[in-house]
DNA sequence: GCAAGATACATCCATATGGAACAATTGTGT
DNA sequence: ACACAATTGTTCCATATGGATGTATCTTGC
């Protein structure tokens, strides 16, 4: 194996990680690679979409939630959800009641099949969630718990003046 | 206005990185947030995926890359970067060039043209990284540079026992 | 109380996406 | 030297995705 000039792979990314987008690049890889990994998984053991779990995983901390309000919690276009709350009423997984207040919302709830399954899934996720960090100190993940939370409240996330 | 029951926004976001997947939901809620700005931003205004530029900036950034390689810079499907560097190729952006070495290679190279492009998005993404880490002092970004690194350097990032 | 605008959600449609199968080339073991 | 596996990149195809539009309902201004 000649490579031709091309770095290993260590030795690139480190040099990614040190240039002028280093914060976005990284943050994003980190993202990216664990979603070849979940995402992948979800979709193929569960036969729905990450953000399938992600809307049962809101509707189910927050029964009676519309569907707007997922949005705000996992960002995604609006049609997504819309549809992906359209294959979990399907399933059984999640009950919708139209709003008495507003009869063009529909609040949401899961049945108690959505609760087991998303519970389930719930497992998994923590399970790899604790892979992923492995490398963390406890107080390292505060650390980086604090660090994203203050980057998440700042609006500049979703509004830009640039783009 | 009656939101029956459900809380406001921030309320919700509170909930959710205070409970035990916190950590991959604050990340995600990042990322997520950012390429609803971002990603549209750029496939509107430059016609391409956003990994359309990632791919441009990797082989800027490692001239005589192969297509093999991006995948480890940004992890995605590879049919998916085969395609997006055909799409580069086919705009003057990028120049392929087979390797001596192994038949099967393809070495990228940037063109001037595609140097030059790189260079105006790179600026506008520079920008936008600045927005978004606007909160945060000099030295929490690099507390966060450096905690995304340690999880981005761990192997279980990729591979998955749980998965 | 009624138009005009805003909002919640669904649907249409063109395009993007990713898994699988493929072709071409290289590496390996005997 | 020759079959066989591994690797690089491409193509096929079924499905996912997101922007635009549609429909129903609600809110606001007058």
């Amino acid at each position: 194996m000649i490579n031709e000039g091309s770095k290993p792979a260590t030795e690139m990314l480190d040099q990614m990680f040190g240039s002028e987008l280093r914060y976005l690049l990284a943050v994003s890889y980190i993202v990216l690679s664990n979603n070849q990994v979940t995402s992948r998984h979800i979709e193929r053991e569960y036969q729905m979409p990450v953000h399938g779990w992600s809307a049962l995983y809101a509707i189910t901390s927050f029964p009676g939630l519309r569907s707007k309000d997922i949005q705000h919690l996992f960002p995604r276009p609006q049609n997504s959800i819309s549809r992906v709350v359209r294959l979990l009423v399907d399933r059984d997984l999640v009950r919708e009641e139209v709003s008495k207040a507003d009869a063009r919302a529909k609040l949401l709830y899961a049945t108690p099949k959505g609760t087991e399954l998303l519970a389930e899934i719930k497992a998994k996720v923590l399970s790899r969630q604790n892979e992923m960090l492995g490398s963390l100190t406890d107080s390292e993940r505060e650390d980086f718990l604090k660090l994203c939370r203050k980057i998440a409240a700042d609006p500049s996330l979703h509004r830009s003046k640039t783009m």
